[in-house]
DNA sequence: CCGGTGACTTGATGCAGATCAAGGTTGCAC
DNA sequence: GTGCAACCTTGATCTGCATCAAGTCACCGG
């Protein structure tokens, strides 16, 4: 199972205190928050909650990558979320969540008790603004999933996923595009509403026609990032407001 | 264009009093909002706003039905929304939408100054509240969605669309269910990422295998309910947490 | 009553991506 | 090392839905 650690780390010096729900605390109510929080860690294809679950806790993505997903009667699968660090998982109000959470890779997870957590909401409103901004920006992002889901083509998919690992690599640090994919074939295939034979086969044809170029299963660099944009389908300029 | 109708109806005999966003104000909060607040109509196949467009106003639907929309380079659009009567059309902090607004029937709205409505999520925390309640909602329903564009077959999905339709309209009154269809062929396969032939021939399908009864091409009833919901292809207890 | 138009239905055909199947590669346990 | 299990690639075939193409139906304005 997971494991619990008891080492504090200073909320001062987290790595994802300007991004997560506490972005925009101040210092007294980081010192309230830093009283509640614990860490807890899982192994890579853990699974963090099962959909159903009572959350006895809600989170804050420290480091690693978690999917979320929801399973059909018959096994079909879709991928409705992929956290990263400082995404949150749980919400006010709700005591399950109505899809599973896995642990892609890694993960390690700042965690707040449910019940703490949502007293703190209540009178302190940098939080609650917070979550509100965090919400409305994941709602957004559903919404071009959607017209990714219902209307791209598989390699419109792919290249709409792959630009988007390079926007998001480009935050973190802004050198030349060699990534790794955090995800599995099956995984994106999964995020995609694809098979992972197709998204082999568009990897393939990624390469072949100069646009990728591998350096091992999971790591690549984007050789003509013009033509990769060009495959997403989307709008010329991409739709980059950011 | 639109009509701005000067008209006031008072917001406690307001139809979405207790689902909109105001559903949590007390009386004095109502006064405040009853203030600021006017009235706006549309006509059916009306955009009330294009994407981008500067948000001069945030509203709530009062009466009739609007969809939200995406498109694509080549024309291929994408529904990402449909907003019924006490659902909310704008976001605290965002000049601009990324998406289309328009009437599928005529549009009532009530809508708020953008600025001035801001200022009053400030010290209303009712309607901040609120505001995120049906953020949530609305992120939950987006997540359903995704596994209906991504996984489902075009049975499945009209079915899911027909049993959406049922639901809602047991919300408001609760008799045997002869429905009428909000949105033509076209609108509902661009909801569920379909041609608008094949949900011209799921219906027909449906028509054939006795689940659903034409009086009119808008006019249908369920007759053979547990089949409509087996056709979903959702969990058998239909994830109804309602 | 007629012509036109928008919404819908139905049929014929084609193709993108699913499915089925057979390896290949890598890394880890022993 | 050997064996095994993930993970990935590639090929062959099948099929559900898109696409192309005619209609049909209801309604509206003249």
């Amino acid at each position: 199972m997971n494991v619990q650690l008891n080492e504090r780390v200073k909320c001062s010096s987290c790595p994802i205190r300007h991004r997560a729900v506490c972005a925009r605390c101040d210092e007294d109510e980081l010192a309230v928050l830093e009283q509640i929080k614990s860490y807890r860690s899982y192994r890579a294809g853990e699974t963090v909650l099962w959909r159903g679950d009572e959350l006895s806790h809600v989170s804050s993505v420290v480091s690693g990558i978690a999917t979320l997903s929801k399973t059909l009667d018959d096994g079909r699968m879709q991928m409705v979320g992929l956290l990263l660090p400082s995404d949150f998982i749980g919400r006010p109000g709700r005591k399950t969540l109505d899809f599973d959470v896995t642990a892609a890779s890694d993960v390690t997870l700042c965690s707040f008790e449910r019940k703490s957590f949502e007293r703190l909401i209540e009178n302190t409103p940098h939080i609650a603004q917070r979550l509100v901004e965090m919400a409305m920006d994941e709602l957004d992002a559903a919404r071009d999933w959607m017209v990714l889901l219902g209307r791209k083509t598989a390699r419109e998919k792919l290249a709409s996923f792959i630009q988007m690992l390079v926007q998001r690599s480009r935050i973190d640090d802004s050198d030349i595009p060699s990534l790794a994919l955090p995800l599995t074939r099956e995984e994106i295939a999964s995020y995609l509403g694809l098979t992972l034979e197709t998204v082999s086969r568009q990897f393939t044809q990624f390469r072949k026609d100069g646009i990728l170029e591998f350096t091992d299963r999971r790591q690549f660099n984007v050789i003509d990032h013009a033509a990769l944009l060009e495959a997403t389908g989307d709008d010329a300029d991409g739709g980059v407001i950011v």
